[in-house]
DNA sequence: TTACATATGTAATATTATAACATTACAAAT
DNA sequence: ATTTGTAATGTTATAATATTACATATGTAA
């Protein structure tokens, strides 16, 4: 491999993920519903994952970075797909209350107009979660 | 006891609490702060109560009724003292980011403004579930 | 090259929650 | 008053989620 490279594409990912952090994120980002720690535990021991604590550090360390949320009352991690992550780690979800699908809601200006109204009411938050619960439109027509 | 006592607690009551049900609601009550499963269990020991089960059943009968909610990220449970959540059973809470103290937000205005929002953004919702995360008083001054 | 912080591997264990099933209490309909 | 249906109970066992502890390795910076 070239110096040139290996010099390069370390400065372009912030930090530089690790091996086990990798393989988690890659998983994630491939799935299109939220999984949970054993089943990434499970669906990565091909990849040499053995415990769960390699498991729950890579989650840590990937929600600490933004790159994944927690869904907490789901026990579950999904990917993050919203620019906005990075900076105010903020989060929206829509859950639906039949099938428990996730999906994330990235608006700004409904995260802003949260924000705001977190202030108007002089609430001084440095970030939060909001879950709507609803009926997905899958689930609506059947 | 008399008669017209007895049929008009029954009705004042919603449903009728079973002793189970009652007295996790009343050990909730009398807390300053949320509770878990395993700690109510402890608590309750001396009342009779054995398994955990017991337990998660008066809980989850006590959410459903909207007289307490669960705050998710921490596994706990936490009185209502909101006369709103048995009708629209949204939640809003502060919790503090250092000392994990929750606090339930009891605030129309606030309430409403997050349903508007949601509607605004062609969210048809259920109801909803927002946790502020900010410094709470006493954190800040120490 | 040492020193430091961070990540890893591994085993054990703690914590949170549910499944399964037999039994009991209670309201309301007859 | 007795039957009947629903919900709650009691109990055991076990599943699912998460962390502690500790020894070792790796990467970065001084």
């Amino acid at each position: 491999m070239s110096t040139s490279e290996t010099s390069l594409s370390k400065k372009i990912q912030s930090p530089t993920l690790t091996k086990n952090q990798k393989i988690v994120l890659d998983l994630l980002e491939n799935s299109t519903e939220p999984l949970k720690a054993y089943s990434i535990l499970a669906s990565l021991q091909k990849e040499g994952l053995k415990s769960p604590l390699q498991v729950y550090r890579a989650l840590d360390k990937l929600v600490e970075l933004g790159k994944i949320h927690k869904i907490e009352s789901k026990n579950s991690f999904i990917i993050c797909n919203n620019s906005n992550c990075a900076n105010s780690s903020n989060t929206v979800f829509a859950i639906c209350e039949k099938c428990e699908n996730v999906r994330e809601i990235k608006n700004t200006q409904l995260f802003e107009g949260v924000s705001q109204l977190a202030k108007k009411h002089r609430l001084n938050v440095n970030r939060y979660n909001l879950e709507f619960y609803e009926l997905c439109k899958n689930c609506k027509t059947n």
